[in-house]
DNA sequence: TTTGCATTTGTCTAATTAACCAAAATTACA
DNA sequence: TGTAATTTTGGTTAATTAGACAAATGCAAA
């Protein structure tokens, strides 16, 4: 396909996913996300000790720019990738940051 | 490789690299700079319909975090892709745009 | 040099975003 | 019930960003 069709509602939709994206926490949230994981928000909160709030917040606003789904279960909330393949953004955007 | 290793650094360069692309125009920018092209301010401006200076701010962001090169050449002004993996983002978020 | 084209830079205001803290809501279990 | 654990929401302030316009710079040819 070719990317410069993109109407702008759909290049609208990028940009925002983009930018729910493009945050170094919500980066490094979406790294311990890959291959299908699931983590809850303290789960989340504890491993970038970063306040639990603030977690959520992050987890919000990833889950409404279509980054993220959530799932209840009992007294926890797991999150994880909506689509597979934005793993691959993060994947990207980092090499490009070691060379 | 393991991208939860990232360094703090990185993770703010991977940010402000995303924060940079995350924009409509300037994802459409970048969909017309994939294989390699290279084109100038006013092509851009033309491509776009966006007003001239308003396209130079996009591309001295992009440029500034590490996203564009410049050339000069003449009286014109190259702009392309530094890194060519670069596309693989735009093309990521796009298809999950599309579904 | 002067004219014109191409590009960059500066300034301004409005809008968005981040981070922290406090408070509320949801669920499980004694 | 009521209490604790987990998560979400709201309020506040500071900082960042967008978009438009004007002005300045760089370059080439007459």
């Amino acid at each position: 396909m070719d990317f410069k069709d993109l109407t702008t509602e759909q290049l609208e939709e990028a940009a925002n996913m983009l930018k729910a994206i493009a945050h170094p926490m919500r980066i490094a949230i979406l790294s311990y996300l890959e291959d299908g994981k699931k983590l809850t928000v303290t789960e989340i909160h504890e491993l970038l000790k970063i306040e639990q709030s603030t977690t959520s917040h992050h987890l919000g606003i990833l889950k409404d720019k279509g980054v993220l789904c959530s799932k209840r279960e009992g007294k926890n909330t797991y999150y994880f990738l909506k689509h597979a393949n934005l793993s691959n953004i993060v994947n990207c955007v980092s090499k490009c940051t070691l060379g």
